[in-house]
DNA sequence: TAGATTGTTAATCGATTAACAATC
DNA sequence: TAGATTGTTAATCGATTAACAATC
């Protein structure tokens, strides 16, 4: 993939979001300083991004609402389901299970694992919790696309590990550390920690300037 | 601020958690290579990066680890202590909670905010939980520099507003909304499923493809 | 010394923004 | 028509990488 596809991918999702409120609300056409307004990009930027997807408006009318949906959703595959296995349920382990149920209609959490015994075989937010020591067949077994780490930094690389040789092509990485992954395996981290010490940084930059 | 300082910072700060490991255990001198590796970008960044930020090795040698961790830690004022408030006790906030309790010490949640009344003036992790009507003056009066917003979206952009009124200098935020905030104000977006979606989305590209 | 690494400049690469004719 | 917006190219901007002399 392009490289910025990434950072393209995530604004794409945005517009979809904005243009889908609007398509409930019965609205036909949208702008796209609308677009950049609601996710904080310029007019020209959505421009860029909606040229290279194919999607086409007119002067003064905007982008049609109807087509642009069915035009992102099928770049997007919406209508598709996609496995995912969560590994680690503590705390932002189960907010998250909490999060999901029900809310994103294409994404399927069909199972979360933890090392600890006393957590296996129960159900959480509808979600049942096996150990870790089912995951490598689990994965393999059911195709499962996607996998959220939500371990310790310690046991994240051997887990990432498991989950990769089972057949996995996307990684959410929580834990904090930069865990490595073949080219072929999609990484997204997300240091929650790392991000609050950023802002703090930031925050007090900024009062001392002042 | 340059705009590429807040990435960089985000280096600096993951380069300071190896130079920290290092110097606990006894080792004088780091490679950029090292660094590189466990923060998965090229040395030339890591060189780059040091000298940016006035950090000198010597040939053969590396980074000398005492004097790179002095001025990194000057740098990033480590010394000082930064007030957080959480606004949002969920299953996300309850997380960041139980996870920062002495884990960062230079980091203080000071106290949580819910709009649930059952929630008020109970104590979770060891974080007193406030009403939310109390927020503007407890931030107010304490000088609270940042705020973690882990509330529901549509009421993220109200509790924004009142955090800034009341003279936050940084926000995290994780509902999923692009919220706006002043120039003066430092913004760091954190949107969960937008992530997992977009991973979502490249692993079936990825599957798709072979 | 030989070899590896630093410090630093230049080159590359890519994303974002500006600009403007075409268009409704 | 007038005015605003699209489609598209070019310009800018900035981050990352390459390259290599200096150095230990």
């Amino acid at each position: 993939m392009r490289k910025s596809e990434n950072k393209a991918i995530e604004r794409l999702l945005k517009y979809l979001e904005y243009v889908k409120n609007k398509k409930a609300e019965g609205q036909n056409y949208v702008f796209s300083h609308e677009l950049a307004d609601f996710v904080g990009v310029t007019p020209a930027q959505v421009r860029q991004d909606l040229m290279d997807f194919k999607i086409e408006g007119t002067p003064q009318k905007g982008y049609p609402v109807e087509s642009f949906f069915d035009e992102v959703c099928s770049h997007l595959k919406c209508d598709s389901r996609t496995k995912i296995v969560l590994v680690g349920v503590g705390n932002l382990g189960k907010a998250i299970l909490s999060y999901f149920v029900k809310r994103k209609p294409n994404l399927e959490i069909v199972a979360a694992f933890d090392s600890d015994q006393e957590k296996s075989d129960r159900i959480y937010s509808g979600t049942k919790i096996l150990n870790v020591s089912e995951l490598y067949n689990f994965v393999k077994k059911e195709r499962v696309k996607v996998g959220i780490i939500t371990t310790p930094a310690d046991s994240a690389q051997d887990i990432a590990d498991i989950l990769i040789k089972a057949g996995i092509r996307g990684i959410v990485n929580f834990a904090p550390i930069t865990i490595k992954v073949p080219e072929s395996v999609f990484l997204e981290q997300i240091d929650i920690t790392l991000s609050i010490e950023k802002t703090a940084y930031f925050a007090e930059k900024i009062a001392g300037e002042k």
